[in-house]
DNA sequence: GTCTATAAGCCGATAGAC
DNA sequence: GTCTATCGGCTTATAGAC
């Protein structure tokens, strides 16, 4: 695999994720990865082909083992937990995935949606949704998985904003915090007796 | 109050929303207001002040009357589901409110995320958070808050994405089978005997 | 309060040497 | 495969006439 190519995506991955498309330049991009902005078109054609290589590596091969570590649980309760905190986890680490992610929700392009749905939430949706159905029968599981998503994403893409809501303490920015009040809402819901 | 200011604000907002700060330029925002790119100094000292002020007007005066119509319904059960029901609608009747704050969610600025939780959250979250206290006592409500809040822009936003995911159906775009969702799941988690 | 004109600089992209 | 140089165009912002 082209070493140049390669470490090219992943600098251009970090500037689009924190300035967007139109706020990364070719420019700054080359300029981070020590190169000059004109080497970058040996390795792709132009600026939009960059930022897709950008894409399709980071919503690729995200699934992880997340099916097989629970395979090994039968209490579904714990499943869930198990479920809520291998996500939180990974869509922590990631934070570039997830920048990536809010930014391409913003974005009209219908033909860029369905690559991030195809690729992205190709196979981990899908592992993701047949979980869903085996936790949650009696729910939708496409918006299930909405649901999910929605709550881990935006509690973390939150957290720079929580400290200056209403409420807001430094527990919760913790990430075991966090799993816990998603579990207990997605389990029993504000009701429980 | 000056009316070409408003104008620019206005006109502003949409390209904001739609294209992002430095997406957006002040040539083609002065072309959709039907004046020169000149003419926007006059009454904004830079780009910036321009976006301030348009973040200033749609995070403002959101909080609606939702606490009075709450205030007629006693049973908890309905109350919750009138709350989930009128912040889909008020968040879904803007978008713009909708965009702009995905896109200063991805915003490092902390002092603009500041001015953030003032404005929009200033009110509109206190009242939020104090309905979430009552309908969710056993939960923390700065996570419910974030929650809530969470799976409605989020559900939203996702529109588009939907048709693209597993199991995505028309249904999934109605407004109403989005709203019994969000308030069943909150009610009683997925687990319901 | 809005215009034209322009400054100074960054943008994406290309040409061609090495 | 990377460089320098450059093109045409667009950017924010300002100056000054009306």
């Amino acid at each position: 695999m082209n070493t140049t190519a390669s470490h090219l995506i992943s600098v251009a991955a970090k500037q689009f994720a924190e300035k967007g498309y139109s706020g990364a330049s070719m420019r700054s991009i080359a300029n981070a990865a020590g190169t000059t902005q004109a080497a970058i078109y040996h390795h792709f054609s132009n600026k939009n082909a960059l930022y897709l290589a950008v894409l399709a590596r980071h919503f690729d091969a995200k699934s992880s083992d997340m099916a097989d570590d629970l395979a090994q649980v039968s209490d579904p309760e714990k499943r869930l937990k198990i479920l809520v905190h291998r996500l939180l986890e990974l869509v922590e680490e990631d934070e570039q995935f997830r920048q990536l992610y809010f930014r391409e929700l913003l974005e009209t392009d219908e033909e860029r949606l369905r690559v991030l749905a195809d690729n992205v939430f190709g196979e981990l949706a899908v592992t993701l949704t047949e979980l869903l159905k085996e936790l949650a029968p009696r729910m939708d599981s496409h918006l299930m998985l909405l649901s999910l998503g929605g709550l881990v994403c935006h509690h973390l893409e939150a957290r720079k904003l929580s400290p200056f809501l209403p409420g807001g303490k430094r527990k919760h920015q913790q990430l075991d915090v966090l799993a816990e009040h998603i579990t207990e809402l997605l389990l029993h819901g504000v009701q429980r007796s």
